[in-house]
DNA sequence: ATTGCTGAAAGG
């Protein structure tokens, strides 16, 4: 916090390096800090972003929607994930198998072996290029991978299910499925509506071009001219691509993407099933505003590019924390507990 | 380089 960076300003010569949380090290690096003088003593690391700190090259779309319910939350789930209560691993897993079921109506899973991180992405692409065909034959897809590239930040996502509706608008569906027989809380719904937005955000700058083959390759860091593993040149050649590296199958999604005239996304649906009986609980409807989408997206990749620090729930949403793994050894919490909480602006007069 | 890195989504 404020009072913390203070202290650290004021670190003089002769103070030790090494015991330094990551503010203070970014303190330290401010220009004209004495402490950037050559001949200081002060051994200096540059303070890592998060992104750098776990080593991510990209970020998942429900990266960020779960970090719409609780970025505190979000980022303990990354360092201690074995930490979850046992409820909830239930529950997610039942989720899981429930979309893996409804995956395999409509497609096999093959597994391909790779040989390289080129080829992994292969994997990707390939199963982004098959669908082409499928909705233009007014087919339904589902688990189709989608990549792109907000606030300079990679993302990758899968999108659940994506059809031609009856009146010929191409729509996409979220399943969510329910460990309790009702629809969910508004916090919940915000963090799906945001979920399903960027999914459309990221398709729709897909097949109006603008996912350039090498926007691809420098932020994964990948070679184009890798040559892709036999099992994938194989795969590829029964999608009815010829390829012999990375760089021939990412100028063959560029051109089928853009040159295949798929829509842009033009309906977004998030499907509410009760897990038990399975049966449908309600359908939302999802209204896209792509300003507040591109909003939203740069508040919570501000954290991961190290803009500002990780900040839990508001008090008003502190019920949040009754259902949180986290919530005995959060940092949060205890924040709150003890500070006498200055909070900018004017108490609200009751 | 005081090292190196990834199935995404799964639900409250």
């Amino acid at each position: 916090g404020a009072e913390a960076a203070i202290q650290a300003s004021m670190a003089g010569p002769g103070s030790e390096p090494g015991e330094l949380s990551d503010s203070e090290l970014l303190l330290l690096l401010e220009p004209g800090d004495q402490a950037l003088q050559p001949g200081f003593g002060v051994r200096l690391k540059r303070a890592q972003t998060p992104l750098e700190k776990y080593y991510l090259k990209y970020l998942c779309v429900t990266d960020l929607s779960t970090q719409s319910w609780c970025e505190q939350q979000m980022v303990y789930g990354r360092e201690l994930p074995q930490l979850q209560v046992p409820e909830t691993v239930v529950l997610l897993n039942t989720g899981k198998s429930i979309h893996l079921a409804r995956e395999l109506e409509v497609h096999d899973v093959v597994r391909v072996h790779v040989t390289s991180r080129e080829d992994s992405w292969a994997i990707k692409i390939l199963n982004l290029l098959s669908v082409i065909p499928e909705l233009q034959a007014g087919g339904c897809v589902r688990e189709l991978p989608v990549f792109g590239v907000i606030e300079d930040v990679f993302l990758m996502g899968i999108i659940d299910e994506l059809c031609y509706s009856a009146t010929g608008e191409l729509e996409l569906r979220e399943l969510k499925t329910r460990g309790r027989p009702f629809m969910p809380s508004g916090a919940q719904k915000k963090r799906d509506y945001f979920q399903v937005c960027l999914y459309k955000y990221i398709f729709d700058a897909m097949v109006q071009g603008k996912l350039k083959p090498d926007v691809i390759t420098s932020h994964i860091q990948l070679r184009p001219e890798q040559p892709l593993g036999s099992q994938i040149r194989e795969h590829a050649q029964k999608v009815g691509f010829t390829v012999t590296c990375f760089g021939d199958l990412l100028e063959l999604m560029y051109l089928n993407l853009t040159l295949s005239d798929i829509p842009g996304i033009d309906c977004l649906k998030i499907e509410y099933s009760h897990q038990e009986s399975n049966t449908l609980l309600g359908t939302e409807v999802v209204r896209f505003e792509e300003e507040k989408v591109r909003e939203k997206a740069q508040h919570y990749l501000a954290y991961w590019k190290g803009q500002r620090e990780v900040q839990g729930v508001e008090i008003e949403e502190a019920w949040k924390c009754q259902s949180c793994s986290y919530s005995e050894i959060c940092d949060w919490r205890k924040k709150r507990a003890e500070g006498p909480e200055q909070r900018s602006g004017p108490k609200k007069s009751k």
